[in-house]
DNA sequence: CATGAATGAGGCTTCATTCAT
DNA sequence: AATGAATGAAGCCTCATTCAT
């Protein structure tokens, strides 16, 4: 089900194209991946999400008992993709610093380009998913466990320090991930308008983000 | 308003004691962070409010104009505290080193002490105020600010690297320290039960934060 | 709970007196009956029963979980006043032609002077019961062992014939009670309109029902 | 359109049978007695038919209007085999005792074999009759008046009272064998799960409901 | 005939807020 | 100040019915 998190803008839909069957199902869970990050999940109501969609309001419960199965959807369905992308840089080659960066760039790409979808990912599942299925707390611990298997891998080719604590190291790079995204969708920051500049601030976020993480921030005495 | 962070657990309330004025405010606003870390806003209810306050519906009416005003109400005088305290670290003596860890032992500790204070300020909050008024807004770019203000004044005293992105340290820091309490929130961590290996483990964290934050985590090569 | 069947006219609601405490709640039972008595319990809403009780929608659940709570009630507050009048009448004097004659008039003068409660309890409630708590089932039984037990009592007494099987009786002659007032209900059969007449035909009517029960329906020979 | 009640077990559907025409109406109008018998006619959905007869959920609106259709249907086609068999009983031979027996007989043993049958006759049509087409309140009308003629017949006949008042006497009869039916449905009776003694059972029920009805409940003085 | 996706009105329930005492 | 009954708008969900294929 999983499927990867955005790399390049999404082609908008053809509208002379022929509708494939279950086009309705992935026409709802983008308009609730829209609407979730626009209103918040609890604010949102079905009625949006079917006007989003542009379909009649009871389809939606064709095709999921309720709300909450509608986030849970959202979350198995694209979170599995971040999982996934992780992976396959924590196997690909390349040194931590590296790695590193393809992830922070891939985070905030990710945000980039579909700042819907990380919104909700981020901000609505994470804080919804206190009460929610242990599937979810689940797949939030494999994230990270996949993560922490990244630097310890890195620690013990000798690349990051012996006396690390990859547990507190990876809270603090995606910490920082994530709040660099929260401080975006807060607007405490702002990243340019237009396109070129942008993918540079992110960029160069993502190098910072390393930098500081593998160097620190100490001066040079 | 502000009051400070807790450094100490609070003394339970004798019911012996004949009740000051304004204590049913107390009440309520001790009832809803408590009801708000439990459940959240927007599941929360008024009547759950005055249940755990153990004072009438209709009273929490008197205090507060509605639900919103609650919470702001408790961002507010709760929010400043940990404004002030964050501040005071910075105006005081010391290295960036001492500073930080302060910080950081300032945050966990409180979380230590009130795990229902820190959930609501950083989860609750935090989430709603994307619609909030301004005056949250300010408020969080307030703490950003003050947190930017103590990293430069090191950065200017040659404690921390000049090529240094200020902004983008501060979220990885903060980010650090936000990451690990959601990870405690949502069980992906676990803390120690006993009081001292609870205390040391918090202690500890804080350590690791600010090392890797200062010394990075690179290997010695 | 259990209130007594009514052997006489209700009389109205003094609208010149001061309203006593909870006397909304029993507003909202009188006008739950005569709602589930005009459009049965299925096609009842609680709008209906809000309006007729003339208070707010949202006081229903005030004092009721929901719909089906109400039935339940009903249920519980009124049958028990039947089975009671039932045993108070088993334990009284009288041969058991004069008890049956009592009993066949106390329930058909019960739907003279209240359908509607009558048509709840033995339409509504009988039919829905089939899915209902034990508690429901249990009480219905309780009428019948009772009704049994007057049975039994005469047949030991001589006043009824050793042979008779007493649960097959039962069921005849409430199934006759029963069936009396579903044809009223349904209009199969029709009573007069004017007051003493009316009166007069259901004291017939209990009269011939008691005296086909006891003395059969086959002629002389 | 009528067909008998069934006076035998119903074979069960053969599946290698190839399917004739306008069986799937048939499947559907089963399919409803069951649904209806287990749920109750509100409670019942269309997709539980669909689902309960295997065919397509659009398919049922192909052979019925709409729901109600479906219980005016199984009520005309099921109703009148009843009839028919009363009155064909009326016009035999034999003593109002055997007449009575054979009636009692028929529906006891109707209910035997197919309680689902029964039961939505019973208790679904009567409940939603009240509401209903003046059709089927005719059709409820005509039970009742053909089983007076035969009442009335026997007592021309000399073989009942002259002084019976034959509507009472009917709804006497009929009221008995109908809260038996209830009693079963409700669980408040038991009927013996082995066959034969079940058979035994219905058969002696009817036996004892005639007796009554015919000599009365009365002891010898 | 057959299928099942699509539609949308209806109604239950919740709960923030107000009000009378 | 304190109480809790009263109000009613909001929105989730159900499901009978229709429709396109």
């Amino acid at each position: 089900m999983a499927r990867p998190l955005p790399v390049a803008p999404q082609p908008k839909d053809d509208d002379s194209a022929p509708k494939p069957k279950g086009e309705k199902r992935d026409r709802i869970l983008e308009a609730a991946i829209v609407v979730f990050a626009r209103k918040g999940f609890h604010k949102a109501r079905i009625s949006d999400i079917s006007a989003e969609a542009e379909i009649a309001y009871g389809l939606v419960y064709h095709y999921f008992k309720n709300k909450d199965e509608i986030l849970a959807t959202i979350f198995e369905e694209r979170w599995g993709g971040l999982l996934d992308a992780l992976q396959a840089i924590g196997r690909g080659p390349g040194t931590v610093r590296n790695q590193l960066v393809s992830i922070a760039t891939l985070i905030l790409n990710a945000f980039r380009l579909r700042p819907d979808w990380v919104k909700v990912l981020v901000l609505e599942i994470q804080r919804s998913s206190r009460f929610a299925e242990p599937a979810q707390q689940k797949a939030v611990g494999s994230l990270f466990s996949a993560f922490e298997a990244i630097l310890s891998g890195a620690q013990e080719r000798g690349e990051l320090r012996k006396d690390l604590d990859v547990r507190v190291a990876a809270s603090l790079f995606l910490g920082a991930v994530d709040l660099v995204i929260t401080s975006l969708v807060l607007g405490v920051t702002e990243a340019p308008e237009e396109d070129a500049a942008q993918r540079a601030f992110y960029l160069d976020t993502a190098d910072q983000i390393v930098d500081i993480f593998l160097r620190g921030s100490a001066g040079p005495e």
